[in-house]
Parts: C-alpha cells; structure tokens; sequence
DNA sequence: GCCTGTGAAGCTATTCACAGCT
DNA sequence: AGCTGTGAATAGCTTCACAGGC
C-alpha cells in the first residue's frame, strides 16, 4: 500500500482495546506491561508508539487515556465511515450482527445479496437490497469500506463493482485472492487456509 | 511455531486451491501462471513448491493433478482430524456450517456454550454441549483442533481448557490475544483489527 | 527460447543494547 | 534504579538473476 506497515496497525488497534480495558484500573502502563497484555514484547511496542509520535516519560511510563487518543487520532478516520457488506449468507449474518455492536467509528449503510427471498428484508438491523443497486447506493452514501461476504465465484465481480464505485478498502471473507489498483487496500480473510494451517501445526 | 512459516502454509493452501479449481481444464501449469492466479510471483512460487519436494519439468512446468497430490501430503494432516467449536453465537453458526461444506480432512464433533437454551439443540447440523463437557469429549474423541468464537473475555479460560485436555491448534476468532506454550498452535482472526486497518488505509 | 531450481542480494520487521532522562 | 527513545544488529522474507535442462 503506502510505507505505513500493516502489522503495525493492526498492533496499534490490539494496544488501544486492551488500553481500554486497563483504563478504568490505572493511569500510566510501562511498554513491558502493554507488551504483556498483547503477546509483544518491550521494544516492539515502543517502536510501534514512537511512530505515532506519542513520547511517554521515563520511570512513569505511558499515560493510559492519552495514549488511547493519541491511537484514536492516528488510526481513526475524521468522521464516521459508511459501510457496506455484499453476500447476507451465514457469515454476512454475523458480520452484520457484529458490526451493529461494536464499531464507533464505522457505519454500516446496507447489505446486499442476489436472492430474491433477502432481498427487502430486515437482517441484523440491516436492510438487505439487490446486488443491482450496489454502485448506486456506494455512491450516494460515499461508501468508502465494503466487506465480501459472498461465494467465491462472485468474489472478483463484487470487488470490480466496488471500485469502480469509488470504495478504497475492501475486507474479504472469501477465498478467492483480489488484487487491487494502487490506492485500494484489500484485507484478505482466508476461513480456509487457517483451518488448514491449524491442522497442519496439530501434526507438531 | 517450528521452522516452517506461516506464510508458506498459507500459500500451499491456497495454491491447492487454485489448482482445484484450474485441473479439470489443463494438466500442466508453469510457476508464473501460477503466480498470476494466487497474486504472487513466480520465484516465490518456485521456492515454496522447492520446499515440499515437488520438482517440476523446465519447458513443460508443474504437472496439476500431481502437485495437487504433493501438497495434499505436506499439509494434510493423515487421518481425519476431529475440531470442536465452542461458542454458538452467530459467528458460531456461520462457522459451524461453513464447516460441514468445506473441510474434507476436519470433522466437527461437537460444539460448546454456556447458553442453556441452546445446549442440546442441533445448530447447524452439530449438537451444541454444555462447556462443562469441554474437557472430556475432547479427550474421548482425541480432538486436537479447537476453535473460539465466544466473547473475549471467556477466550483466555477456554483455550487453558482446551490446552490442558490436549488440543495442540487453536483458531481464536476473540481479539483476545492468547499466548500458548510451545507445541500448541494459535491461529488469531482478529476482526476489529481488520476493520480498522480497512478504516485507515481508506484514508488513504 | 523458455522454463525450473537456487545462490545471492535486497528488503522488511524484529530485537538488542545503550545513552539519556527523572 | 528503572524507564524511554533509538541506532545498530539480527533475523526473516521476498525478489533478482542466472546456470542448467528440455
């Protein structure tokens, strides 16, 4: 993507959720203490704050609330993001039920799908419309994150749409491997292959 | 873990995948063909099918059915393998019948919840346990896969669970980090991470 | 000529280790 | 004394580039 590392974010976004766990029972956290609240370690953790540009003091370490903003002001998007998911299978389900729960930040304007009998319908909070009006409704609503959701065949078709439409990340829950024009980020969620790679480590 | 990455694992799979997918209409396939369907590149292609030992021709490429053959040997696990999933939620249930579609090699044998509605109903073609009986079916049905789709603040008792009854791979759908000694397997999905990398590199 | 297999180079990420601060 | 910030070292992963084979 840019010269931001992924892994780094996705650190940053782990150290800001067990911040706030941690906020309401203490003021300051070394780096060796959020180490060992997220599976790092010291220097890891330091190296991932330094680039967000917030400096904890010696002998205090950091400050748990200011920390968390500093996260919030790098990580988060300004104001509130629109969302879309295609595909209101199983996953979509507890996608959409997921989302209602817990993403300040994030808004999740509609699902979609191809089958008439979802189609219209009201799923997890969400209201379910037809594949056809995808481009359509990401551009009115400047829909900038969509999540797939669907099979894998439609997988490559979804994603074109998409981008075309003007959405500049993309989660993918299917198997099939997007590749993106420079400018849009694909996360790829492979179910598969972690079931797979779970079963081969289980052999030791 | 060991000695071999993740990352590889990974690919093998998903070049299995692909491979599935292209070998009812060609039978040999070269490493930058490959490449193209996984977005990859050829020479990372060529050390990875290097590394399970199965030599392609120059001029012809990989014989498809045959590597097909040779990754199935090195990541499939010999005998079919029992999983359990404990969290019947409603990522529980995708997860339970995305499983019961897909997986040639796992057997889901049973899943868990602490929900007495839903101990002893059938969810998606599996008998939902009370976690108390954890410990035990995973013992008689020697399951060594288990995977974790409850809420996070239960994650980190049940994997103990889990790891003290002998299962050696974990997929953890929590954002709990777990951490897990040597010989056992931790697989993170963490969903809240990935929807906020997919925020911030939607800002570009 | 066009492929594979692979040593070597290049790049990225992580960890060490220590100066400097309180 | 015990922390942070960070240059330097290390480890790990990917890509280059080319010898060797069909």
């Amino acid at each position: 993507m840019n010269n931001i590392p992924e892994k780094k974010i996705e650190r940053l976004s782990l150290y800001r959720r067990r911040l706030m766990s941690e906020s309401g029972s203490r003021s300051y956290i070394f780096s060796h203490e959020l180490a060992g609240l997220t599976n790092s370690n010291a220097a890891q953790v330091r190296r991932d704050l330094m680039m967000i540009g917030y400096e904890g003091t010696p002998k205090k370490g950091y400050k748990v609330e200011l920390l968390i903003k500093y996260i919030g002001v790098f990580l988060d998007p300004v104001e509130k993001q629109n969302v879309v998911i295609v595909g209101a299978g199983n996953l979509g389900h507890a996608l959409l039920t997921f989302f209602k729960n817990r993403q300040p930040k994030l808004c999740l304007v509609a699902a979609f799908d191809i089958d008439p009998v979802k189609i219209g319908k009201d799923i997890g909070g969400t209201i379910c419309h037809d594949l056809a009006d995808l481009p359509r409704i990401i551009k009115e609503k400047n829909v900038k994150i969509g999540v797939i959701s669907s099979t894998e065949n439609a997988a490559a078709e979804i994603a074109d749409i998409m981008i075309n439409a003007g959405i500049k990340s993309i989660i993918n829950f299917t198997c099939f491997p997007l590749s993106a024009p420079k400018g849009v980020f694909i996360e790829q969620i492979d179910i598969t292959a972690s079931f797979e790679k779970a079963a081969f480590f289980s052999k030791e």
